[in-house]
DNA sequence: AAAGCAAGCTTTTTT
DNA sequence: AGCTTGCTTT
């Protein structure tokens, strides 16, 4: 008996199917990652292919990480030489090597969304580009899709043609592309993009991959976009043995490009393809799947395939409607507390989701209440962190310099006096004479228009920089991060950025910590730690690579996070219409139906992730936007009979939802359970959590609650206690803040004061920023005259004299 | 230059 | 509602 014989029959054609195009079919559950690895093993046990021919591609680093483990477990030899990365590392990897082929250099940066839009951001002010009908978002997911679809810059203007928004939007992507060049760095889709045109151009160096990648599989294929599916077609073309696997009722990434075309039109592309579905199911009962079944089965256009199990029926999908989104919250914790006491579950086992990652906080507050450990995946990201992404613009400026974005965001944090002006006056001289914004810092002294003591202090700056790069050559990765943070007093400057002193900054020191601590992890673990790989790393983790279910705790996440993750218990919260399916896409419903069946196929997603027991949940009014709202049963819900439904909403049972309708405020609705009058004062009371000692502050206690510990940027349900130790501690701060002020008051009044204007009512002046302009009105003030001035090119202004330093013409 | 304040936007999802 | 942004104020 081999390890084959395990598999059943579907799975079984599925591994040994070796050579061509295979496409398999592979809906929730179905062991597809068992597929996978054990064609891998095969490949290399039966069929003699050497490990290192192998490529596997998944799309997230946790996907990878289990991939990985699985194939070692079952492959005798050599597993460690097969590639098992995502598209964006492996893209990375092979641009690493041969990025000077296509104009930049190999220690290329790369800009996350938060880094695109700054960029973007100065280009539209640059240009004046924003609208009412074309705001930065629009420009930035335009130039995103472009890029998705194997569009660059010039071709976008060219197609544009005379249409006014797109040739904006291209003036925007083409002033973008050449600022990331310069700045030697790429974007996410950058990665992916260049990485096609490099093949496209360099045929020798596309021959060497393909001859390396001789067996190719792709996971998650439904949600691969364009410039994807032309990576792995190149990758292909030479041997074809490509293996993609997939579902496309699972397919919930299309506005981030995906394309669902690509694995529904794959036997058009490959019309020799080996297709096989896998549809047993060996994750949830026959209920869920029932359930599952119903939704997805409203979708259009798809394969047709049904979800089955061998296993019992198990417990009906449970439906519970509740007032409010509190209460909602209240439901589903005391429900956990529930399972927990009747040692039916442990924390691990259960996961809420969502739709929206604002979804999340009410839960949180609830759950701290309660004290029910959890896990938070997603929201703000850790990267995405000002005191993180700080001090990685220093190891980045460290690293190459030639990231003008990251130089000028270090500038001046901590404050080193280099304002707004001084940097606009380096930045000038920069694009002059085409040179990068350190290395104008550097010569700062031959900079026209820059006083001396800024002049000093870029050199200055420009010197601090060349010292830890010596840091870098003698001491390790780790020392020299602890070492800039501290030379450049960087927790000192923390405390001083954040007015609520008392938590706030401990949290973005804590966050500190932990960048020290991965990069020391990140040390530890590579052969050959260096600098750009650190920041490599960090720049493509996704917040679920962090997830691990060592930790006792409930995870709460967004549905899109949820994809590939299973748990026995799964709470669908606010399960209701105009928030899932969410409005944006019901606005648009009639001339995109494509959103809606997008969403539906999210909750299938959402349905498939529960192994034992499924609760759907909603409110029937919600605070939304700082609005309440009332909405009515999602759809998904109702597409379940209703005699598949345990409908929990009033707990003495027999309580059925209305359908999909909706509820108005004049609406009497279930005076029993507790007005809806009533829970709307509710609302108007923080969250209404009465007078715990969490709802004292229940978003502070959150926040104090969101720390990154054991590795990994998730939330943790802090006690509740945190608050009584740190009791003087605010008052230090204020009375150092106290000090400061004194401080400045004091130094002002050295300051310029009450000097004798040589201008007057009528006469014309000048100002440096805005020009020139005739003198309305002078006012004398306490300390000073305010001046109201008529600019010839910006209007009316009123200024203080002492600031303003008008000079009479 | 930096603090303080009003305005507007957001969030649907993220490698 | 909460957060970021830009403008005003000192």
């Amino acid at each position: 008996m081999s390890i084959y014989d395990t598999l059943n029959s579907e799975q079984k054609k599925a591994v040994l199917e070796t050579d061509g195009p295979v496409l398999i079919l592979a809906g929730a559950g179905s062991g597809k990652t068992r597929v996978l690895t054990h064609r891998i093993a095969y490949l290399i046990d039966e069929c003699g292919v050497n490990p290192w021919n192998i490529l596997a591609i998944t799309f997230t680093n946790k996907a990878a990480g289990e991939m990985r483990d699985r194939v070692d477990k079952i492959v005798g030899f050599g597993s460690e030489s097969i590639w098992v990365a995502t598209f964006h590392s492996t893209c990375v990897r092979i641009l690493r090597r041969y990025a000077d082929k296509i104009g930049y250099e190999n220690n290329f940066t790369i800009y996350d969304s938060d880094d695109s839009k700054s960029v973007l951001k100065d280009i539209c002010k640059r240009y004046q580009l924003e609208s009412q009908q074309l705001k930065l978002r629009n420009i930035q997911t335009a130039i995103s899709h472009a890029k998705d679809n194997c569009v660059d810059a010039h071709e976008y203007a060219t197609a544009a043609g005379t249409e006014y928004r797109k040739q904006r939007i291209a003036k925007a992507y083409l002033e973008y592309e050449s600022t990331l060049k310069k700045n030697n760095a790429m974007d996410f889709d950058d990665l992916l993009l260049n990485t096609v045109k490099l093949f496209r151009d360099n045929p020798e160096i596309l021959k060497q991959y393909q001859e390396r990648f001789r067996y190719i599989m792709v996971d998650e294929y439904q949600d691969t976009n364009n410039v994807q599916f032309e990576f792995i077609r190149l990758l292909a073309d030479r041997y074809k043995n490509l293996c993609v696997v997939g579902d496309d009722d699972q397919s919930i990434y299309r506005f981030r490009g995906a394309n669902i075309r690509n694995i529904l039109d794959f036997e058009k592309v490959y019309p020799n393809a080996f297709v096989v579905k896998l549809e047993q199911n060996y994750r949830s009962t026959q209920s869920i799947l029932d359930a599952a079944n119903c939704v997805i089965k409203n979708n259009f256009g798809r394969k047709e395939k049904a979800l089955w199990t061998d296993e019992g029926k198990g417990e009906p999908v449970r439906f519970k409607r509740c007032n409010t989104g509190p209460e909602e919250a209240e439901f589903i914790a005391s429900d956990i507390v529930k399972l927990k006491k009747q040692g039916r579950a442990d924390y691990k086992d259960i996961a809420v989701l969502y739709r929206t990652n604002a979804q999340s906080r009410l839960i949180e507050e609830r759950f701290v209440y309660e004290g029910i450990p959890y896990d938070l995946v997603g929201g703000v990201n850790f990267y995405g962190r000002r005191e993180i992404k700080d001090l990685l613009a220093y190891l980045k400026t460290i690293d190459s310099g030639a990231d003008d974005l990251s130089v000028r965001r270090i500038i001046n944090v901590p404050k080193r006096g280099i304002g707004a002006t001084s940097i606009e006056h380096v930045q000038n001289y920069a694009d002059k004479i085409n040179i990068s914004f350190l290395k104008a810092c550097e010569e700062a002294d031959m900079i026209p228009g820059l006083n001396k003591s800024a002049m000093a202090k870029c050199v200055a700056f420009a010197n601090m920089i060349r010292v830890f790069r010596a840091y870098e050559k003698e001491c390790t990765l780790e020392q020299l991060l602890q070492r800039v943070i501290r030379e450049i007093n960087y927790l000192d400057y923390l405390a001083t950025i954040d007015d609520n002193a008392d938590t706030e900054d401990n949290e973005r020191e804590q966050n500190v910590d932990e960048l020290i601590s991965k990069m020391a992890a990140y040390e530890e673990k590579e052969d050959e730690p260096t600098l750009t790989g650190f920041l490599e790393e960090v720049a493509l983790v996704a917040d679920i690579d962090n997830v691990s279910d060592d930790d006792d705790k409930v995870l709460l996440m967004t549905l899109h996070s949820a994809k590939g993750l299973e748990f026995d218990h799964v709470y669908l919260a606010g399960m209701e219409e105009n928030l899932f399916p969410s409005y944006m896409t019901l606005m648009n419903e009639d001339s995109d139906p494509e959103g809606v069946e997008e969403e539906r196929r999210l909750a299938y997603v959402g349905i498939t992730r529960a192994r034992k027991q499924l609760t759907l949940c909603c409110a029937k009014a919600r605070m939304t936007r700082g609005q309440l709202q009332y909405n009515g049963v999602s759809r998904f819900v109702t597409e379940i009979p209703r005699e598949m439904l345990n409908d929990i909403s009033v707990s003495d049972g027999g309580f059925l939802f209305d359908g999909g309708e909706s509820i108005n405020d004049d609406d009497d609705i279930d005076l029993d359970t507790g007005s809806i009058f009533k829970k709307k004062m509710d609302f108007s009371k923080s969250t209404g959590y009465g007078a715990s000692p969490v709802a004292k502050s229940p978003y502070a206690g959150t926040k104090a609650a969101v720390s990154y510990s054991g590795g990994r940027p998730v939330a943790k349900a802090a006690p509740a206690k945190k608050r009584a130790v740190p009791k003087d501690k605010p008052f230090i701060a204020g009375a150092a803040a106290t000090h400061k002020k004194a401080g400045i008051t004091g130094l002002k009044k050295g300051m310029p004061g009450m000097e004798i204007l040589d201008y007057g009512v009528g006469d014309r002046v000048l100002h440096v920023k805005y020009g020139t302009g005739v003198v309305k009105e002078i006012v004398k003030e306490p300390r000073d005259y305010k001046v109201t001035v008529d600019f010839d090119e910006f209007g009316q202004k009123i200024m203080f004299a002492a600031f303003a330093k008008l000079k009479k013409l």
